[in-house]
DNA sequence: CGGTACCTTGAGGTTACTCAAATCCAGTGG
DNA sequence: CCACTGGATTTGAGTAACCTCAAGGTACCG
């Protein structure tokens, strides 16, 4: 246990380096070269940690700096004219968030922890200059912000033209993927968000979000007792979900 | 009566340089720095003429240039698992198709021309290298990317939540106005797409689309006579709009 | 132990979908 | 110039899915 594969910086303070962050092979950081690793280290913030509730920023306020959640999860949304709440997303540990204000320094929307969080903050004058230093970091945006665009794509099929016991599918199954490759139970974890900010997400009334993880259950496809939930038969849940997504367009590769 | 609206460019071989391109101001070459206009000049490819219903390339096609439409226009889609079209756009000209596919260098979705067009083509080599010598450059795709962004959830909402009069309003709108920055006429134009492409983008159905537009036909709101359509009550086709876009979120600068 | 917020369940209404048929329109050939 | 034809569009009738409104139930917290 002495030996871990991460680069050893003699330290006191735990995470005192991105190199020593747990989720160092999920956070863009990863991507840097050595001297720009230096770099993020100096003008990165750790946060105080982030009450449940608390908002990181509001719709509207300039983009002070981009944000990587470390622990706990965050809520993005947008409000509409009447004032409801529109979730775009949901964040999970070595995620980022702002990379969609980056085109007019203005956060497009609103981000609010769902549980107490921690995050790493990059000042956006620092990142702006990081940026305009490295190619090579500007690339690594540009893949991580066309890859939020095919997830948002992604979304916009589920949302738009699917019936709700697919849709509630597809969250189940993004949620479950991307916890397993943070290392958590992919069959068996908490939901974060409540049935509103589910329904708000999928396009869905919170009842209809409700009957539909009800008759699931009793499909037995899964198991809810309120935030718990349990994937007991994945093959029929994705089944469900495979009604809705793209094909995976990849054409025969003949010569 | 000799005198048509069309832009005149003197010259035989018009548009042989992106400065004197008619879109150059719709075009993001507009960004680039003297020094890579001329890059840009040597490496962009004017495309032969497309024709109607002809394909740019196909999903799953490896990205081999980026692409800027510069006459007619292109319809962007996915299939899914059931063979059905997704529209996830339509390209005007001056438009940048590819972007999406940065991050994997391949074609997440199909695109085809709607009508005899016109395109740039920017090899994907010669771009990458471009991109890796220019933060600038960098910048600017970020900046699209993030815009393009900004639309996709915009259409989420859209698509997701709306009712059909909502949606339809909207895409009418959205198309006018960009119309309205190519110098067209933004209260009557032709739709290029057919009611199909119209249903499959708003996650509607034809006869939906068709019920709709023939409703506010009769409200006096528009005008339709099959692609043609001319906007005669903008205001209340913008209250109508209004009920689903996300509010301004601009919060008082106060200080 | 009561309160509050969240979640579930039920009944009825509305919107958009499905299926089907009529009409319109552009392009073609006489 | 007109008739013809196949595809696109419109219109109609009935249905299914989801929403709305309303009432219970449950869990958490003081």
């Amino acid at each position: 246990m002495t030996s871990k594969s991460t680069v050893r910086t003699l330290g006191e303070q735990p995470e005192s380096h991105c190199q020593d962050c747990a989720l160092f092979s999920l956070c863009f950081a990863q991507e840097a070269s050595p001297d720009e690793l230096a770099e993020l280290n100096r003008v990165l913030k750790r946060r105080q940690p982030i009450e449940r509730n608390q908002h990181l920023f509001h719709g509207g306020q300039s983009l002070k700096s981009v944000t990587v959640v470390r622990s706990g999860s965050v809520k993005g949304y947008q409000l509409s004219q009447e004032g409801d709440e529109i979730v775009t997303g949901f964040y999970l540990p070595g995620e980022i968030i702002g990379l969609d204000g980056l085109a007019n320094e203005v956060h497009p929307g609103f981000a609010v922890a769902l549980e107490d969080s921690r995050t790493c903050e990059i000042p956006l004058a620092d990142f702006v200059r990081m940026l305009s230093k490295s190619p090579k970091l500007n690339q690594v945006m540009l893949k991580l912000l066309s890859e939020e665009m095919t997830e948002t794509r992604e979304l916009l099929l589920v949302v738009g033209r699917l019936d709700a016991k697919t849709r509630v599918s597809l969250f189940l199954l993004s949620l479950s993927r991307r916890l397993a490759r943070r290392n958590q139970d992919p069959d068996q974890f908490r939901l974060t968000m409540d049935r509103r900010d589910i329904a708000n997400y999928l396009g869905l009334t919170i009842e209809t979000v409700s009957r539909t993880m009800s008759a699931m259950q009793k499909a037995g496809t899964i198991e809810v007792r309120g935030k718990l939930v349990r994937i007991l038969e994945r093959k029929a849940l994705e089944q469900q979900a495979r009604q809705g997504l793209p094909e995976d367009n990849r054409i025969a590769r003949s010569g």
